[in-house]
DNA sequence: TAGTAAACGTGAAAAAAATCTCAATAGGGG
DNA sequence: CCCCTATTGAGATTTTTTTCACGTTTACTA
């Protein structure tokens, strides 16, 4: 399994998560480049590149089996072993994260949950019961758990990412909105909606200044 | 005020965010794009094009202004207005971006929620009255409008889209998992969490294969 | 006040990503 | 059975993004 480029990785998915929606499974169980990239807004060429990279070949005038696509995803995007996580930080994102209950399909399993807030300590959410933060080291190694899901507050996210590294972890999905040092070695893979807001904010004010010169829209 | 690209107007939300916390407010105020690219791992190149982008001159031997920086990157991403929005779906994620108090800095004000789920409306989340769907469309053009946040299931995401768009919606900011199919002139801006997923699935799986295979590690 | 070194701005080069082109292939209809 | 056309695979090209290389500017020091 060769080692895949982000870009990639994330156009897998969308791909997964396109033909796993139902109606693809009824015969002929077969779709198109064109198909896929009509739905996703991909360039067909792309499409079938991608495919290409993960060993999966179409027939010419037939496309490409559904079934076969998806078992090859599935495979290359690790969603057939079992991996086991740790949540850190209960507030209102991670309870959200903990109660999604579509991790499970791709093969993630949130094991336990842990604040530094001892009203939290001993409650449950989602079926998951919260623990204590010194409970997180022993745990994380008893059970060889390697991934940590951070969802703590910018202030504390550091401190707490170097723990999770001293305890083995060895990829952090990181919701807090700082920029985590850690070793080589451990994968850390930010989720800033922050990011986002910029993107929108930029779109909104250029269309207010657009709508008060009203010449000049569009192109020059 | 020229159109940015997407990977321009992340990083600069990323300088920004860098800059905005603390410390750097006292004098000399200044920083060097060397610094902030250490910080941030980014070229120091990079950091000066983006600067340069937005209209922004370092000095030699000195560096970068940092309340300068500031004040154009607030304007070029539109921080200094205020937008309005609406946010459709209070499930886990929605009450989650209902509680976070973050926004407001960047000049975005939720100012009404709304759920199909009759359980809710009536309610109160974080100080913002949950409203029925029907008085949706009413309270979007009566207020004028044009940014929505999306945290509905993925079943009604498209029917609720359209609804807002035909509301006067400009720009949706999508959490739900489908590709929203929208007129041109509005914005959608998806934050999928599961692409993140994809990287550290396929990030573990990686690990697990050569773990298992002794040799072969690193680079040929 | 001149020399030096830190930092900048920017054009050129490289790398990465997306798109175009087209021969080859494989169902389907006559 | 052969032609027609939809579709693929892959090389070529273009576009976008990142990095390099180097001349210029500026503050500090002697």
């Amino acid at each position: 399994m060769a080692k895949l480029r982000r870009v990639v990785l994330e156009r897998l998915m969308r791909y997964y998560r396109f033909l796993s929606e139902s109606s693809f499974k009824k015969p002929p169980q077969t779709i198109t480049s064109a198909q896929i990239a009509e739905a996703l807004d991909i360039d067909p060429t792309q499409v079938r590149k991608d495919f290409s990279t993960i060993g999966l070949l179409g027939i010419g005038r037939v496309g490409f089996d559904v079934c076969e696509v998806c078992r090859a995803i599935r495979f290359h995007l690790g969603f057939d072993q079992r991996y086991e996580a740790v949540l850190v930080g209960t507030g209102h994102l991670g309870t959200a994260l903990l109660a999604y209950s579509g991790f499970e399909s791709y093969g993630l399993h949130i094991v336990a949950a842990f604040d530094s807030d001892s009203d939290k300590v001993g409650g449950e959410i989602a079926g998951c019961k919260v623990k204590p933060m010194r409970a997180m080291k022993p745990c994380i190694k008893r059970r060889g758990i390697r991934l940590a899901i951070l969802t703590a507050p910018h202030e504390v996210a550091q401190k707490l990412a170097d723990r999770l590294v001293s305890a083995g972890i060895k990829a952090i999905w990181n919701f807090a909105p700082t920029r985590l040092t850690v070793p080589l070695d451990v994968l850390v893979r930010d989720e800033h909606i922050s990011l986002g807001l910029s993107v929108i904010a930029h779109h909104l004010a250029q269309a207010t200044q657009q709508a008060q010169r009203p010449g000049r829209r569009g192109n020059p």
